[in-house]
DNA sequence: GCTAACAATGTGAGCGCTAACACGGAATGT
DNA sequence: ACATTCCGTGTTAGCGCTCACATTGTTAGC
């Protein structure tokens, strides 16, 4: 599109209103489905919008109302199935409602990139913001010393709920205790976790699900190794584990990336999966299907997480529109996709 | 965060003026860094806005100089690694020049989903859009009947440059040229390729890519099969490409999902990976070094080419502003990273 | 028949900021 | 010495909209 030097002003609500022969604020009522104008007058304004090609400018009005119209998302920059389709959860659930979605990319893990990041947002005039930074770190910077922007947070529901914060997000702890509970169902003497980063709430919690399974079941608990959500330090994990543990049979890999990486090491040293190991993955990626073999994981529904986060806030922002009803559970429940990566363990 | 019911009302221009003892417009002048100040009442004003903790009224000064300072992008809602890489990359580089971005996901391809996100954006007054929409329809729906809103297109060259719209992007050209070449070199006689959905414009050019290799070394170009980048697409693409020709040697996948599906495809009929059959990718997510085996493929700065949408934007948008010197290439170059999916032909 | 109530519309002010110009006072030139 | 420039600052008028209130005209009620 070539850059158009001087397009004519586009018109106002005082050009529509001079067309349609009334005052601008019955445009402006008009605009704002006011009852309290009648068919005939309602009929001419939306003609004479229509043939002028009026629309209403949103910055104006934002300043007038002192309501922006617009939420905030504080992400990280990692192409991490999750958030990103978070992100488009709540984009989708925005438009739905008329309200606009600015984004604040947070470069790296540190408090100070978040309070940035969130400064940036603050300067867009968001009407509140929902962070996919599901960090302890992060939680702590958002929550402290900010100003009062309502803040949804997506993911951890432990330190959300620690800080005092709105949560939504999925049934992390359900989700972990079933995929640990299905492998020990296959036979399995103990499960080892391949842990997601533990200054994530996330990670914590599939942590939190994969014990109480273990507690439940009596079985042993092995010791966990800590990843970062990457394929490499599922690789590098797994490596780790079979050196101290070589007669492993059943891992639970806290996302499917770091599922893959496992995949890969017991590839190298000769395990078949799922004849002598057993994996099962997290978040249930669209390529998870497609592993070798097809990996068995617990699915997340991510843009319903975003759906959920919205309407929450928009219960803090603006009370009188939020959807009256009893406000949804805030917690998504997971499914597990039992797929070909599991197995009775090795006779 | 709880709902403070009733905040102090933020300090505004004239709270800090009556502080300083200026006039706001001073206070202006110094939040803007105008030289029109002198030393001493910019160091008092500083103070009193310190003190009072004051932020400039993005939105008010948005409709005073009838700039938002907002940019818009445009996504859609697959969790490709290269548009979320990319959206990243505006972000980023946006944030530094003191510009928001908004977002606007179009949940399926038709123009008509286009032209509503388009119009969330043109609802929120962005000044500028970078579209990440690089499918014909798409671009074609942004281009026509729409206001002159300046836009950059990431990604598909070619359809935008029939659209006379600015565009930056990864050089697929070249990249899916190198592929293609780096099986030639390995001394197989041709080269298959699973191509993107040729209603993209990435995928239309990785198989001009192709096709020119394979013309340069006087190669014979094998019928190709279409697949929609996802992994899936690739696993059919493959069987069904195994079944037309079973003596194939090397295949060429238009992105890594795709190679993935064909790397299962392929050990499901017993074809080893590379001593039976090369396999090259294209966008190196980051997962792929971990597919089995390590997937020699092709990789993109998405990054860089959402920074170089936002320079070219600002071009657009604020001439005075861009930097002032040469524009840069618009083709951010690929590099191609052998890994082992690659190998000679079997003899 | 006169007032109360309400519906439909208009008027004026102001949201917080910047643009454009006005205005003194110091510095410069001849 | 006086006009000319420039610097630092203030004044005024909007940007396009909504809010609160004023003003009509109409219907209802006693």
């Amino acid at each position: 599109m070539r850059h158009m030097p001087d397009s004519p002003p586009a018109p106002v609500m005082t050009d529509v209103a001079r067309l349609a022969g009334v005052s601008h604020q019955t445009v402006s009522r008009v605009v704002n489905d006011s009852p309290h104008v009648s068919a005939q007058t309602r009929t001419r304004v939306l003609a004479a919008m229509e043939q002028l090609g009026y629309r209403r400018n949103a910055v104006a009005r934002a300043l007038a109302t002192r309501r922006s119209g617009t939420l905030g998302v504080i992400t990280f920059d990692t192409v991490l199935h999750g958030p990103v389709t978070t992100l488009y959860g709540v984009e989708q659930a925005a438009g739905a409602l008329g309200l606009g979605v600015s984004i604040a990319v947070v470069d790296r893990v540190s408090s100070d990139a978040v309070v940035r990041a969130l400064s940036r947002l603050e300067d867009q005039s968001v009407e509140g913001v929902v962070a996919l930074a599901t960090q302890e770190d992060a939680v702590r910077a958002l929550t402290a010393g900010l100003r009062a922007l309502p803040t949804v947070f997506v993911g951890g529901l432990a330190g959300a709920a620690e800080a005092d914060a709105p949560a939504v997000g999925t049934d992390q702890l359900t989700g972990a205790r079933a995929a640990t509970r299905h492998l020990l169902q296959l036979g399995h003497r103990t499960v080892h976790h391949l842990a997601g980063p533990q200054d994530w709430l996330d990670g914590r919690w599939r942590v939190e699900g994969w014990r109480e399974a273990l507690r439940t079941a009596g079985a042993e608990e092995p010791e966990l190794v800590e990843g970062d959500w990457s394929a490499r330090s599922g690789y590098v994990g797994m490596r780790e584990m079979l050196a101290a543990d070589p007669t492993l049979t059943a891992v639970f890999a806290a996302n499917d990336q770091m599922a893959l990486g496992a995949l890969r090491a017991l590839d190298e040293v000769g395990r078949r999966v799922p004849d002598d190991v057993s994996i099962v993955g997290f978040d249930d990626v669209p390529e998870a299907e497609f592993f070798r073999p097809p990996l068995t994981t617990v699915r997340q529904h991510f843009a319903e997480s975003g759906q959920l986060a919205v309407h929450l806030l928009l219960g803090l922002i603006r009370p009188e529109d939020a959807a009256a009803g009893a406000a949804p559970p805030p917690l998504v429940p997971t499914e597990l996709m039992v797929r070909r990566s599991s197995g009775p363990p090795p006779t």
